[in-house]
DNA sequence: AGATCGGCCTGGACGC
DNA sequence: TGCGTCCAGGCCGATC
């Protein structure tokens, strides 16, 4: 489940092996989540840049090409010493100069959209999304607003994309721990969004100097996985004592994701 | 307009 | 063994 550190861990690998190569040809199954892929054809790529999920290709002619990678999306490279061959799951393959990109992803939730740069109003997330929360966009008093602006309970928030870029359920999870925030808290003081603010900067920089999550499918340009899984201390670990306190962490499902906190740390 | 919910998609885990 | 059911998850569009 790529989130930011994932996705820019992917971006460091690929930007090199796409900047300035021509797209000489685009295969791509039909499917709802790509859009005017075809365009890509025959233009060249400039700077490989990653807003929160979302990698942003500049192409010529005033295009841009935008790819979220979903659940299971990754990019791979025929012909390298990986030994990456395509499969059943490719779906969508890009020609360039010099190599072969493909675009797999099984279960099909990755997106793919040629648009006038910048232009993202087929991309309700994208257009919308907060700052990048390592960068100096990312400022506490103005996250604690965000914070405010919504009575949703706060993990449901932050998936939104909206008070910040990049977050998704397992950082979620591992910031509102270390932050001792309790995920269905409608209602995040000053002094705790700051903590919080400061928890999503550490978890997220902490995973990308890993990075990212390796479950399954989750893996990098050159096939390796990420190497954080290990490090996690709340996704994932329901039942297993929390490592502050030792009470079991619990299982509960918000907004209709899992979610596992400490019911004691996390107390509203 | 903001919040909520179901659909998308597939493989794997699980129960019988 | 084989079948059915459920789950995971980000995002989007429909609906409340």
């Amino acid at each position: 489940m790529p989130e930011l550190p994932e996705v820019e861990s992917v971006r460091r690998q690929l930007a090199p092996r796409v900047e300035g190569r021509r797209i000489v040809a685009v295969t791509a199954t039909p499917q709802a989540r790509f859009v005017a892929v075809d365009a890509a054809a025959g233009r060249r790529v400039g700077a490989v840049r990653r807003r929160g999920k979302y990698l942003l290709a500049e192409l010529d002619d005033g295009l841009e090409l935008v790819a979220h990678l979903g659940m299971t999306g990754s990019f791979r490279f025929r012909g390298g010493s990986d030994g990456w061959q395509p499969d059943a799951y490719v779906r969508a393959s890009f020609t360039l100069d010099d190599a072969v990109m493909d675009f797999r992803d099984v279960r099909r939730f990755g997106t793919l959209a040629v648009v006038p740069a910048g232009d993202y109003r087929g991309l309700a997330t994208l257009a919308a999304l907060g700052p990048e929360p390592l960068s100096d966009d990312f400022d506490p008093d103005r996250f604690a607003l965000a914070l405010a602006a919504s009575r949703m309970p706060v993990k449901p928030w932050l998936l939104t994309q909206r008070p910040v870029a990049g977050v998704g359920n397992i950082y979620a999870d591992e910031a509102l721990w270390r932050a001792r925030v309790n995920p269905a808290a409608r209602r995040v003081g000053r002094a705790r969004a700051r903590v919080l603010w400061a928890a999503i900067r550490e978890v997220l920089a902490e995973a990308i100097e890993r990075e990212g999550t390796t479950f399954r499918d989750y893996r990098m340009v050159n096939g390796e996985s990420g190497r954080n899984a290990d490090f996690l201390v709340a996704y994932g670990q329901a039942g297993r004592p929390c490592p502050r306190c030792g009470t079991p962490l619990r299982r509960t499902v918000l907004g209709g994701r899992g979610t596992t906190s400490c019911p004691v740390c996390q107390r509203r």
